[in-house]
DNA sequence: ACAGAACTTGACCGACGGTCCAGTTAGGAG
DNA sequence: CTCCTAACTGGACCGTCGGTCAAGTTCTGT
């Protein structure tokens, strides 16, 4: 497992260039209006260039999402409670849910976008529940509600809270701007779920 | 509003060897291995005539979806309780989601490969949110909810329920044949909310 | 200064949803 | 039974897009 070689310089000057065009066209362009041409184009760069550095689409969107994502991770695996270890599991769940709305409202269309590429792959390249960053956020909630309640399925409420961040009806109402409402509705369910 | 003139003998005679036809290849392969095509070759017809049928590969997936969920609707709008009217709600959202998952697990990859369907349309053609059959069961989760808990967010915590049967964590635990599991689940989260 | 690894590029490919229209056929009117 | 026409059929064709690749370019350690 030796440390590979750095990246070289002009390398990481596109993958910024590339992660930073993405971003931009995705704040004011539906999923399917983004293709990778034009990201590359905006980018600066040729198309190959884009598949050379992330692989395919569905690369692409993940590292875009695990980007975002890092400082949560941090939050919450060494941050202060209640994100962090020490708070009761509750409370734990409630600001951890909070959080994610947070990052989903924050970040608009890039977890529909990133399921979009999922669905259109053209090659089998793995699931929504391979990706890292909801395979750590399943982890995280299905061992919280299995300390506060042991008698419910941990794994499928987990999948079914987790999950709301990549639902149509949800992201709507996070892009029409209503996330405190989303975050309101899950602290509720998720109070009344840990009892 | 005039009554259609009724479809010609042919054309229903094909509308039915496409639906079984896609019906059939859905059963053992995945949505994205499930062309229009491939359809139309196993059903003994032209892929024009699909288009012509059905509209679009949505069109197609929603026709499909609403034959075998017919029953269903009627079950809830007119039959006997608690799936029908009379019994109290949380009663009625635990039968109902009960059902709701049943008519999932009967039915593998139909509402995964409705949602592919979707993701993969090339011309706007409506959200899952306009999909009639997820626009019901969505309009029939919200009221029950609202009667029994006016304090929640009902039409958020509709989607959130509804929505997990195109929640790719949940489907893969039913086309595993855990469908039992699932229910429990759903059973469990319905009787915790509700109180 | 030089070698060679790393990087860049855009023409090209295959797949697929959807369109179109020329040709075929059902089935009611007379 | 014949005829007329609206309905239906089918498959060649189109545009788009994700992904590939071989040939050329540029870093960078020595």
């Amino acid at each position: 497992m030796g440390e590979q070689r750095a990246e070289r310089a002009d390398a990481a000057r596109n993958r910024r260039a590339i992660l930073g065009a993405a971003e931009e066209l995705l704040r004011s362009h539906a999923p399917d209006e983004v293709s990778i041409e034009r990201i590359a184009a905006a980018a600066g760069v040729g198309k190959g260039t884009v598949f050379h550095r992330f692989g395919s689409r569905v690369g692409l969107m993940r590292a875009l999402m695990e980007e975002r994502v890092r400082a949560l991770g941090e939050a919450v695996a060494g941050g202060p409670p209640p994100l962090g270890p020490g708070a009761p599991p509750r409370d734990r769940l409630v600001a951890f849910l909070d959080a994610v709305v947070g990052v989903a409202a924050r970040n608009g269309r890039l977890i529909t976008a990133h399921d979009h590429a999922l669905a259109t792959r053209r090659h089998a390249e793995g699931r929504l529940t391979d990706n890292p960053v909801y395979l750590s956020w399943h982890a995280h909630v299905t061992s919280l509600i299995a300390e506060a309640r042991p008698d419910l399925d941990a794994d499928l409420v987990a999948h079914v809270l987790v999950g709301s961040m990549h639902n149509e009806g949800v992201a709507r109402l996070l892009l029409a701007g209503e996330s405190e409402r989303v975050a309101a509705g899950m602290r509720a369910m998720a109070e009344s779920l840990l009892r």
